[in-house]
DNA sequence: CTAGGATCCTGTCAGC
DNA sequence: TGCTGACAGGATCCTA
């Protein structure tokens, strides 16, 4: 379920509390799943954390020995450290708060001062042990296209050109047209540039596919603010359990409630075998 | 090449 | 209280 902002915001939190001086090195890997960690996990050992890199919903975590780990953690995956500080992100649920290593926890990896869970109930998300100099060549990070920041609303047009056939809502959730939406965002995207998700793409004009482009980007900062999916909006101050997406989305989840914009009715359909959000009445 | 459906897996929830 | 089917914030593989 983790899409960029969320995979951003796990960046930015365990970059700040696995730092050498925190965690130290890498003492042990366990993998409980084996077809949760991919390659030689004997290569880590004794290595420390260098960098945590992003690309589209891929976290990359530099080590110091010329390795690195490409994590991906699709539908379910979570990543939880425990250490002189905590800090959890992605899917959201109890993992965040409870006693670990548990049923779901699929690779722990011991530092020196604290520990990462690797946690995903579905097994659909990764770690990947590979070297640095080679992240780029993995297969799906090499197809992976830029990310709305990146890219222009012609671009994206071109590209929506040849996939023309197809309900324009799918076209956005593929990784390798623009890069970083998900489930969530698109939905998000597709509202604000008042696009319905049926619509052709390729009968979406350049006019649009720019409002939608620009749609990416302010939907997805918005949940960045909002800080993800993490342990500090799972959990309030007051201790009851939040639900982050209340803090910024319009359609998401809020079927048989009203638009924002022109009180119609939120209704949920199925595009492209995905459950979809949209208002009938603004998005054409 | 594209489009659409099945598939990987576990857990939860609605309906009977 | 079961049981059943649908569904889940992703991506790939297979077929036509």
């Amino acid at each position: 379920m983790p899409e960029l902002p969320e995979v951003e915001t796990i960046r930015r939190g365990l970059r700040e509390c696995m730092t050498p001086a925190k965690a130290g090195k890498i003492l042990r890997v366990t993998a409980f799943e084996p077809k949760s960690l991919m390659g030689d996990f004997s290569e880590i050992v004794g290595a420390e954390v260098q960098e945590f890199d992003r690309r589209g919903k891929a976290l990359i975590v530099r080590l110091s020995n010329g390795q690195s780990l490409i994590i991906h953690l699709r539908m379910t995956g979570q990543l939880i450290w425990r250490g002189e500080e905590e800090f959890a992100g992605g899917h959201p649920n109890d993992n965040f708060i409870a006693a670990l290593p548990n049923k779901q926890t699929r690779v722990e990896i011991e530092f020196e001062k604290g520990t990462l869970f690797f946690n995903d109930q579905r097994k659909f998300g990764f770690i990947k042990i590979v070297p640095t100099e080679k992240v780029g060549e993995d297969a799906f990070i090499r197809k992976l296209a830029k990310e709305p920041w990146e890219m222009t609303g012609k671009e994206l047009y071109e590209k929506l050109q040849r996939h023309r056939g197809s309900a324009v809502k799918p076209v956005i959730l593929d990784q390798t047209v623009i890069c970083g939406l998900g489930n969530i965002y698109a939905d998000e995207a597709l509202y604000f540039a008042e696009i319905a998700p049926t619509r052709k793409a390729g009968e979406v004009s350049e006019a649009e596919v720019e409002r939608l482009v620009e749609g990416a980007r302010v939907v997805m900062e918005r949940s960045l603010e909002a800080g993800g999916s993490t342990i500090r909006n799972y959990v309030k101050a007051d201790g009851t359990k939040g639900d982050y997406l209340e803090l910024f989305a319009k359609v998401f989840n809020r079927q048989g409630k009203k638009c924002e914009r022109c009180g119609g009715e939120i209704v949920k359909i199925k595009v492209g075998g995905r459950g979809t959000h949209y208002c009938p009445q603004c998005q054409k």
